[in-house]
DNA sequence: TATATTCTTGAACAATCATTCAAGATTTGA
DNA sequence: TCAAATCTTGAATGATTGTTCAAGAATATA
């Protein structure tokens, strides 16, 4: 019994998540996130807690989001590296997207792991699943023959995780579209 | 005439980067940069103008001294590819000095530059430069025929900075030290 | 319909923020 | 030694911060 929620839980997490996401934590304010989510304070703190536990469901939000596209795009089709390449064509369509934010996750890598131990932990395990994902891919990849069997698979779903921080850092700078595809021409090539 | 300054430009300046570069622009209070800098608001407001005056200054000091040191390790001695080399060398050794507080470059293209445009500017001459020192380097290797001419080292040299990004991203979180090299090695097959 | 329960509201809170400025300290030139 | 000039100090400022809470609105049960 008692009144009923007059908003979507779900709905103003994902609000809160593009706030989070355009701005960065510190930059957010309880003002932004009450315009943004269209409650009231009292609304937010009884049903997600303080700034920062909101915060961390955002990510984790975001996290799942991102680790199951992720996913599905790199097992998608038949052909494992083909994937791989579509999943750096994304990253260059995206920047054009919206208004060019980058990753969430890797915002709060740069602006909170090194100081905030539970966003580190779970920026962490976001970053682990992602570089699972290509490692799956690979393996995949070299059972089919699509890559050497002398391949050190580990280091190379490494070196993509990195590879793609590298691209949302360069995606929020100055570089141009042709930049981008340039990069990933080379990045591709450690597939060859 | 009048009273002499007490302290010295240049090294409270340091001081001051010191602090950006450990905790972010937002996450700076003028507390923290007047116990760090050693001196009072009415010092620093006098010297520096206002706090967002004060991290331009830090984040244009920065930058030049990266990318000198940058320049200086790419022309060292008489191979260009070895210098290449050199340089993610150092990428790997940095982390655990101090307490692996990355880049204040990337840090502020991340946190700032989507929302701020006079930051935005300063972070990508430092990043245009450090491009144009990977070019300039690659163009000396395909002179003397360390690498082929048929190479796009303009490309290489957008790669070469991104995947620079994205160690210091990686670096950043819980990335080991092995798995650091894994991701140079692969990033230096581009050179082969 | 009355009561208990639960959510919503938004004003109020103390803490912290960046910034200012008048008073004091130090120096130079007369 | 006095006066003008300039830097230093740190308390005070008003704005903004994250958070709380009492009052009001909505619902379920009896």
């Amino acid at each position: 019994m008692g009144r009923h929620f007059q908003f979507n839980r779900d709905e103003t997490l994902s609000k809160a998540m593009s706030v989070f996401w355009q701005k960065g934590y510190k930059a957010t304010s309880m003002k932004d996130l009450v315009d943004e989510m269209g409650i009231q304070p009292g609304s937010i703190y009884n049903t997600f807690g303080d700034k920062h536990s909101l915060f961390i469901e955002s990510i984790k939000h975001y996290g799942e989001v991102v680790t199951s596209n992720t996913i599905k795009v790199l097992n998608d089709g038949e052909s494992p590296v083909e994937n791989i390449r579509k999943f750096f064509q994304e990253m260059i369509d995206r920047p054009s997207d919206k208004q060019c934010i980058g990753c969430l996750v890797v915002n709060t890598v740069v602006e909170l792991a090194p100081h905030d131990e539970q966003a580190a932990e779970v920026v962490n395990t976001i970053l682990k699943n992602i570089e699972k994902a290509f490692y799956d891919c690979l393996l995949k990849a070299q059972v089919l023959g699509q890559i050497s069997g002398e391949s050190n698979i580990k280091a190379l779903a490494s070196y993509f995780a990195s590879s793609t921080h590298g691209l949302l850092v360069t995606g929020k700078s100055a570089a141009g579209r042709q930049q981008m595809r340039d990069i990933v021409d080379v990045i591709l090539s450690a597939l060859k």
